[in-house]
DNA sequence: AATAACATATACCGTAACGTTAAGGTCAAG
DNA sequence: CTTGACCTTAACGTTACGGTATATGTTATT
């Protein structure tokens, strides 16, 4: 397939399956006229990269799971570790956000909004 | 003060604070020595960076909160309207890896991490 | 005074994952 | 033959610094 067939198929954009190719992840074919021309395997492997993606996983940890993907005499608990560490990276950062997310709202609350200048969220930000 | 000085008082490194001074949130002089030189009133605009900094506002964001909170004659609203921003977007990041969250959860409950191949985490990835 | 040890300066590369020009070949249609 | 759609590579921009290299400046010791 061309590049602009996958691209569309998979909704993603040239420069993204160029960039995956260019880190590695993925391989392709020259044709004469020197466009690329990727296989079956390599389209596979791109669906495989974009479910991935949209599951948080980072183009590093993407391409460990496409080689256990690939690989018949993989472990699941191989995989199962990749997603185990993914889940608490999360979990880290959805706990940072939630407590930013409170003090946003205190302060926000705490601020009139009016056309004055005395603000709750400077005084915090400016104080000691 | 010196560099180093302001350095270990607000526990961020000099390479941070030359940066801050770098797209202009601060500014410094210079003495003979050709050492930056910061003023009490810079110092505070650091001061009141690295707070907001900590609560998760951009470096743009700062210095447009910076900019009102030396700003005598600022709107409360103005600040909260930045305020309130950030917090949708935070909330709204929230919202996305928590959706992230429960895939993984599911994944990673249905995987029984074994020494086999079979892997439904794969399988999902893999799928159609 | 020479030398070591440390602070400061500038400057450029690297990060994550592409987006966005820029400048130019290729190919089918009119 | 020109237009337009598609392809190519190269390289800078994004975010917020960290790291490293090299060149001076300062301080302390010999």
């Amino acid at each position: 397939m061309l590049i602009s067939e996958i691209s569309k198929k998979l909704r993603i954009t040239t420069r993204a399956i160029r960039h995956y190719e260019d880190i590695g992840i993925i391989k392709s074919k020259r044709l004469d006229n020197n466009y690329r021309y990727f296989d079956d395997i390599n389209v596979d492997k791109l669906k495989f990269l974009v479910r991935a993606r949209n599951l948080g996983f980072t183009l590093d940890e993407c391409k460990e799971l496409i080689v256990l993907f690939q690989n018949d005499k993989r472990k699941s608990k191989n995989v199962r570790n990749i997603a185990k560490n993914k889940l608490a990276s999360i979990t880290k950062q959805i706990n940072e956000l939630r407590d930013l997310k409170k003090s946003l709202e205190w302060l926000v609350k705490k601020c009139p909004g009016n056309s004055k200048p005395d603000c709750p969220i400077i005084n915090e930000l400016a104080k000691d």
